[in-house]
DNA sequence: GCAATAACTCACCCGAAAGTGAGCCTTTAT
DNA sequence: ATAAAGGCTCACTTTCGGGTGAGTTATTGC
């Protein structure tokens, strides 16, 4: 994920140091953005538009959204398909094999939610 | 968990939009920061104690520790023994059932992020 | 010739999270 | 009489990430 950090300062320092301890950081940073496995939820269930999603997430902005799909891109959880270059540019989100097996381990953690919920 | 969120924000109102939309995101909130699941692991490995705890993680301060030890507790993902009340005081953590859980989910993550690793 | 559409990007602001310095409590050892 | 041990808490500063306003591109419809 691209993560704009400044070298040498003590919370850079700690993130290298939390990186050596165990790799799942890296992970649990990728996936806890804001709307990030929601959008990419959405995108699963065949909402491959820039324009659908917006409607999907009314209360996400624009730019969070064309934020979240770059990163979701760049992980490689989406891919896309560039069906007209020209504006209005029409491009179709597709979610991939290792976006699949993410999601599936999502709602684990989902179900893990629901289950422990108001329970004791 | 304990959240700071100045109500009638922008902010605050996403958070809220966003758990309507889908209680996974309180699940993802709760995982996400930093240390907490590295903290919850080695309690789960047998550290047991503040002290210790810290000599296992150097680049940790103890304000952090002791924060997210509160929030482990209070999200009931780990218990404590009140060994001794007066100082020095003594206290063991143990992991609990609810927290077992969620490690295991955490442990496919983990897994998941491996396998993905620098693969095409 | 103006607005709308689709999919963004840039620059900026502000609140929240992370990190830091210091202090507290009581007992035992020096 | 002072320091260390053990487990914190408070107040403060810095850094990061989410959110907002505005602008871009080229085509089609009014």
């Amino acid at each position: 994920m691209s993560s704009q950090l400044k070298p040498g300062t003590s919370n850079a320092c700690n993130i290298i140091a939390l990186s050596l301890a165990c790799e799942v950081n890296d992970v649990l940073r990728d996936i806890s953005p804001r709307w990030k496995m929601q959008v990419l939820h959405r995108i699963a269930a065949g909402t491959n538009q820039f324009s659908s999603l917006k409607v999907a997430f009314p209360s996400l902005s624009d730019q969070i959204l064309g934020k979240r799909l770059a990163e979701l891109v760049s992980d490689k959880l989406i891919d896309k398909n560039i069906i007209e270059v020209k504006a209005p540019k029409r491009i179709h989100y597709f979610i991939t094999d290792k976006g699949l097996e993410l999601l599936k381990i999502i709602d684990d953690l989902h179900k893990w939610g629901l289950k422990w919920r108001d329970l004791l």
